[in-house]
RNA sequence: GGUCCAGUGGUGUAGUGGUUAACAUGCCUCCCUGUCACGGAGGAGAUCGCGGGUUCGAGUCCCGUCUGGACCGCCA
């Protein structure tokens, strides 16, 4: 036996008996004829105490050496309360040294100087720090709850395959090259989607899989090329059973792993709402600060901006900053600039004043203008009102960027707060006026809601989809849609979407057959675990509940991958490598 | 593809045109029987990412390049 106990669960009761530990050396403190080591391993911290004689024997031991150690269990002179086993020491009789360490390039502690560079290029020695320790052991614990809850309600865990076939449309596919078969390529799936459908079709009903998805696109703090979904499709359930089915999910994980009680149903806004009132369609409902609509008031006004965004079918659209009238230049600068990035072309900074509106844009606004916007607003003195006008969804964006700034800059929400909402009635599709035709917001297979498919010629933009999002805290966790069940609307669909019945058949034709043979009613939705994981455990970045994550510029910074590979191998897969 | 920020001992930083590049931590040697961020004495360790330029003189200014990061585009 290796060991009689781990180093994280002795106590004073333990007293007297005799143990035998291993673990890595954490911290070695040394008094010539007295030497105390912190030794550490998953579990905890215990130190362990050298006398005299013994002490020659680890006079060589460092830092991150393992040790195996036996002796008594003995009370400490001094207890440390500020270690879980603070109360005790081991007093070595025997010791073995199993292996030594060189000096690591950064400090295994919870608080490490080192920058993420050289954490991720070290991070099996990262992986040691007991605070990167807990965040996966509390991502696995998630990871368990999610799959007892399903579990429990007949959820069958299904795995589809990594190697699949390239579906255009969506995010660039990482593609595979075939051996077999020369010049033909795999490709990672960037969702188990057509799989997944296909499985309701099968009869399956109830369907879910922790699935592994990669989509070739650049990647950012919350987001990697390579993540993980929590994967579910269901037949034979309404919209709203399996959004009850779904928050009940996530109620049960905070309840379980933050003691919280989430109140059910969650808050519904749809994505009308969601954009007018937060201008996001993933909105951080933890702090107020809503938009107001005050293009009435500016439909004539001498101001050209706001009358020009009027005459072409905008908005007009205010954000009243409570007390927040003294913002220096510089804050109310850096406010336009997040505008523009999201979309405005400009922003309108006015500060209140002796009930009066100040600002290079005020002297455009009649008094009655002014006033009407002061009153729409419930503005008062020291307010500052920020406003941009333009098209509905980027004027609405820009402001929503604004607000979630402001949210962050003015501390306006606490963090500690976990607000959940859903968002619904997504539009069917999008229009991309570089291509001059309609995209669909979700995907292909998304139904159109009842009410609106009487719109699906005349005016497609207008047409509103069975499709949801779980948000939380300005986090998009999942998304999802009911699905096309009927094969002449999925034909439709791909029709609107300008797909010639060829390319129906040569991308979707295995899909298309499957709907002809008996589908029933589905819809699912999928979870980024990552992201998830990232919010429960207070980490900033995706990186930081990846075990081996890449970097911004899509490399391993440990084995540094990718790489070249051998002539023969490329050779082997009938690919040349130009240039 | 674009914008912005950062590269200085192992690690994290300071250094804003002028001597031998500073500090903390880590590392090495010695001392120490109650530490737990132990303490004390001493020591080693840096071609300041790389290349070019400006200058009497460059870690510092300029240009290029590489690396890392944040964001935009992109991510149905």
């Amino acid at each position: 036996m290796m060991r009689t106990c781990t180093n994280g669960e002795l106590r004073a009761a333990h007293i007297g008996q005799q143990v035998t530990l291993v673990g890595w050396v954490s911290k070695r403190r040394n008094f010539g004829q007295l030497v105390f080591i912190d030794l550490r391993d998953r579990y905890g911290i215990t130190q362990i105490v050298f006398n005299e004689s013994l002490t020659e024997a680890i006079k060589d031991v460092r830092n991150e050496y393992i040790l195996q150690v036996s002796g008594e269990v003995v009370k400490r002179q001094d207890p440390n309360l500020k270690m879980a086993t603070g109360e005790i020491e081991v007093a070595v009789k025997t010791v073995k040294i199993l292996n030594s360490a060189n000096t690591t390039p950064l400090i295994i502690a919870d608080e490490t100087d080192a920058l993420e560079e050289v954490r991720l290029k070290y991070r099996y020695l990262d992986l040691r720090r007991p605070v990167v320790q807990q965040k996966f052991i509390l991502r696995h614990q998630i990871n368990r709850s999610i799959r007892k809850y399903l579990d429990e309600r007949d959820f069958v865990e299904v795995e589809t395959p990594i190697l699949t076939r390239s579906t255009p449309e969506g995010a660039r596919d990482y593609l595979v090259p075939s051996r077999i078969h020369e010049g033909q390529f795999y490709a990672l799936p960037q969702s188990p989607q057509l799989f997944k459908q296909l499985l309701m079709i099968s009869g399956l009903e109830r369907y879910y899989q922790i699935a592994r998805c990669f989509r070739d696109e650049d990647l950012r703090a919350d987001r990697q090329m390579e993540f993980t979904q929590v994967d579910i499709e269901t037949s034979f359930l309404s919209q709203d059973e399996l959004l009850k089915l779904m928050e009940g999910m996530m109620a049960s994980v905070m309840k379980e792993f933050k003691g919280i009680d989430l109140p059910l149903p969650f808050v519904r806004l749809t994505f009308a709402q969601a954009m007018n009132t937060y201008g996001s369609d993933k909105p951080d409902i933890r702090f107020e600060l809503k938009l107001t609509d005050v293009s009435e008031i500016f439909k004539n006004s001498e101001f050209s901006v706001f009358s020009t965004a009027f005459k072409n079918q905008g908005v007009i659209k205010a954000l009243c900053v409570p007390g927040l009238a003294n913002a220096s230049r510089k804050q109310t600068d850096k406010y336009a600039d997040e505008a523009k990035k999201n979309g405005a072309k400009g922003l309108v900074v006015l500060k209140v004043t002796g009930g009066a509106l100040e600002g290079s844009a005020a002297k455009f606004f009649s008094a009655e203008e002014s006033k009407a916007l002061l009153a729409a607003l419930k503005a008062s003195d020291n307010d500052l009102i920020l406003m941009a006008a333009g098209q509905w969804e980027p004027t609405c964006n820009a402001l929503g960027a604004v607000r979630s700034y402001l949210g962050s800059e003015q501390g306006l929400y606490d963090k500690e707060t976990f607000a959940f909402l859903w968002v619904t009635e997504f539009p069917m599709l999008e229009y991309n006026e570089e291509d001059k035709r309609f995209y669909a917001r979700h995907h292909p297979f998304t139904r159109p809601m009842d009410e609106d498919v009487q719109y699906l010629d005349s005016d497609p933009a207008r047409v509103r989809a069975y499709a949801y999002d779980m948000v939380l805290n300005g986090y998009e966790l999942g998304g999802g849609s009911l699905r096309i069940y009927d094969q002449k609307m999925q034909t439709k669909m791909f029709e609107l979407l300008g797909f010639s019945e060829e390319q129906i058949k040569a991308r979707f034709g295995f899909f298309i057959e499957a709907f002809q043979y008996g589908t029933p009613p589905h819809g699912g939705i999928a979870f980024g675990l990552d992201r998830i994981a990232m919010l429960l455990t207070g980490s900033e970045s995706l990186r930081d509940v990846i075990a081996f994550p890449k970097n911004a510029a899509a490399k391993c910074p440990m084995s540094e991958a990718p790489s070249s590979v051998e002539e023969s191998q490329l050779a082997e897969l009938h690919i040349k490598v130009t240039q």
